[in-house]
RNA sequence: GGGGCGGUAGCUCAGUCGGUCAGAGCAGAGGACUCAUAAUCCUUGGGUCGUGGGUUCGAGCCCCACCCGCCCUACCA
């Protein structure tokens, strides 16, 4: 048994996440974590949402709240929808706890005391009426290459130039139009090239194992080269105080929102260990060098897992070239993987909530089944490369593989197994072919969960879903429904136990990738359907004295272990009722119409 | 501008060390079967592997240039 860590980004909650997001990060992490807790492994799967930082205070504004009761809002619909995913957290928690804030503060004064920050005055623009920082990309004025009105202080969209948002031509705050004031301000910078070399001989020792998708560890090494000090700081009133004197004090100074948030897999970590009654219990997840840690991710946030966060880590631990001590944490173990997926598109474009090109988590689990999602992302999502969501490809994946191919097996089986016997029946004699297939749906157990845990889901699915394949021509060959002769009824009890394992086996191989259908189908067979442990929200008090809040979280011990579990004679099957339900043909267009596209030709869309 | 990734059948995508690597699924065509949500099973057509060079006995695979798409570019998260 080994201790896993399965680190889950932190959604970030200026509003509801769509189905991008939740394919990048949480249908692969829970995969991953479901299938190594039957594994038999110990794992630790925790996230968030991430709710500081300057598009919340935003959202805030525009929504007539303040960032605190936004951020509780957007908290729980956020936790609802990735609980209705069944998503199996041991712990979803936020940033805006008082237990989150302490642990960022422990490790901002454990990376302040070694040595890791440097203080530098840089020129910034602020909002002259609330004195927040207004970030580069908030500003917005006429180019001064092009002359095109509306370019952003970071990035001219017409010519493509970068900018200095200095240099713009009338700039205005996006935000509320208001002349940006440039003010001379000092701030806390990571010291990311007394880092370099400790980060570096990480990232080798990481590739050296040869299990990063090569385009993380490429794209992570790359960025090492021209590696400087990183701000840590900044002037805003929505975060976490810095906590030394001068600063603590100081309503316009915080954290960096990307400084804490990556500092929650540490903090849920601990929160869940004090919410055990074990307050230490995080620590051998993350003290233990022989425990592992893997991160989920999109792609857009590779470089705050392979570089910031491992900085911190070596910072606090005082493991760079400027030395040090590890505070009370003790030494933390840095990533052992970093998991990125690329981007889900949709219809061919990019997934954009401020463009509309969207489609949120909660109305998607509105109208269909949560596994079916699941399933589309498992077998066609952005495992190593963008992929895209239509929905003619959805419904044709939900019909075709989904009910027709494991849906079917599933219904045949228990069918035949109630009208002929009423209760799963005992084999007598074995073929060759009985073994054959028997020994496919045994052997899934290893070819899929290898791939699995090599975060090969697509192959792992497809495997799977190729075995399911092999079940129902067995079928078809063997034709049971034509064993009606009293001397067949051996043969027939044979065929059908035989079916019934196979259906059992694929059954629990599946169950990583469509935790839901798995309890029907455990039930449909005459089991207890607790096959697959669901989470669920729960309304808890601040550990410290805070508001209240919902966590995701979950009793995941009953979890099955990965291997055979032979079916058991004269258990009583009934009638069964469909696991998967049908899509109509009619719901690509009713989705294309509420996206505003319309149908081109059977299968594309183009815009309105 | 710089860095990275990708372009393979009508569609969506696999292709690990250069050597059965021209593949799967779906869509199309034909057949078998009727237990099952008209589901299942069998057979079958279809590709200049983005373009142009190069290395090699041999190149989707390695090298160079170019075209197209996407990501990052450090004060969005």
């Amino acid at each position: 048994m080994t201790r896993v860590l399965s680190a889950v980004a932190w959604p970030y909650a200026n509003g509801p996440r769509h189905i991008g997001h939740v394919a990048g990060f949480g249908v692969p992490s829970d995969v991953f974590s479901r299938y190594m807790r039957m594994a038999g492994h110990d794992v630790l799967m925790v996230s968030g949402s991430d709710e500081h930082g300057t598009p919340i205070l935003i959202a805030a504004d525009e929504a007539g709240l303040t960032p605190q009761e936004l951020a509780d809002r957007n908290h729980r619909v956020i936790a609802e929808d990735l609980a209705s995913l069944g998503l199996a957290y041991d712990l979803y928690t936020r940033t805006t706890t008082r237990n989150h804030h302490a642990v960022v503060q422990e490790m901002f004064r454990g990376v302040h005391d070694n040595g890791y920050f440097v203080e530098r005055t840089t020129t910034g623009a602020i909002s002259p009426s609330t004195g927040r920082t207004l970030p580069d990309r908030y500003i917005e004025g006429t180019c001064p290459i092009c002359k095109t009105p509306g370019a952003r202080g970071d990035q001219c969209d017409t010519c493509g130039n970068q900018l200095d948002p200095a240099d713009l031509i009338d700039p205005r705050s996006r935000i509320n139009g208001e002349v940006p004031e440039f003010v001379e301000t000092q701030h806390f910078f990571l010291d990311l090239p007394a880092l370099a070399e400790a980060l570096g001989a990480w990232l080798d020792e990481r590739e050296a194992t040869g299990l990063w998708r090569p385009n993380v560890i490429r794209f992570s090494q790359n960025i090492l080269e021209d590696i400087r000090p990183r701000a840590m700081t900044r002037d805003i009133d929505w975060g976490i105080a810095v906590p030394l004197d001068g600063w603590r004090e100081n309503p316009t100074k915080k954290l960096y929102v990307w400084f804490d948030a990556v500092i929650g897999y540490l903090s849920a970590s601990i929160e869940w260990a004090r919410r055990t009654g074990d307050p230490d219990a995080w620590r051998t997840w993350w003290n233990d060098p022989e425990a592992l840690s893997y991160y989920f991710m999109g792609k857009d946030n590779i470089t705050f897992h392979s570089q910031i966060w491992p900085a911190e880590l070596l910072a606090y631990d005082g493991r760079g070239s400027r030395g040090g001590e590890p505070g009370e944490y003790g030494v933390l173990n840095l990533p052992t993987e970093v998991v990125s997926s690329e981007f889900l598109t949709m219809e061919g474009r990019k997934l954009s909530s401020s463009k509309k090109v969207v489609i949120y988590v909660r109305d998607l689990l509105s109208r269909y089944q949560p596994d079916a999602f699941r399933y589309f992302v498992a077998a066609a999502g952005p495992e190593a490369q963008d992929s895209d969501f239509t929905w003619s490809e959805f419904v044709r994946r939900t019909n075709d593989e989904l009910v027709a191919g494991w849906g079917n097996l599933v219904n045949r089986t228990a069918s035949m197994i109630h009208r002929s016997f009423g209760e799963i029946p005992a084999a007598g004699e074995l073929t060759d072919a009985d073994r054959a297939i028997l020994q496919t749906a045994e052997q899934a157990f290893d070819v899929v969960g290898g791939l699995i845990a090599r975060h090969r889901q697509k192959a792992a699915i497809g495997e799977a879903m190729r075995a399911v394949g092999e079940v129902n021509k067995y079928v078809s060959d063997h034709e049971p429904w034509k064993l009606k002769a009293p001397e067949q009824r051996e043969r027939l009890g044979t065929v059908l136990h035989v079916v019934a394992q196979c259906v059992a086996d694929l059954n629990l191989v599946l169950a990583p990738f469509l935790p839901f259908s798995a309890n029907a189908v455990d039930a449909a067979l005459g089991g207890t359907g607790e096959v697959a442990p669901m989470p669920r929200i729960v309304e808890v008090e601040d550990l410290d004295g805070g508001a209240g809040y919902p966590i995701i979280t979950g009793d995941y011990t009953a979890t099955p272990r990965w291997e055979r579990r032979a079916v058991v004679v004269g258990t009583p099957v009934g009638k069964p009722a469909p696991v998967f339900a049908k899509l109509d043909a009619a719901v690509v267009e009713e989705e294309l119409e509420r996206l505003g596209l319309e149908v081109a030709d059977g299968s594309a869309a183009s815009p309105v």
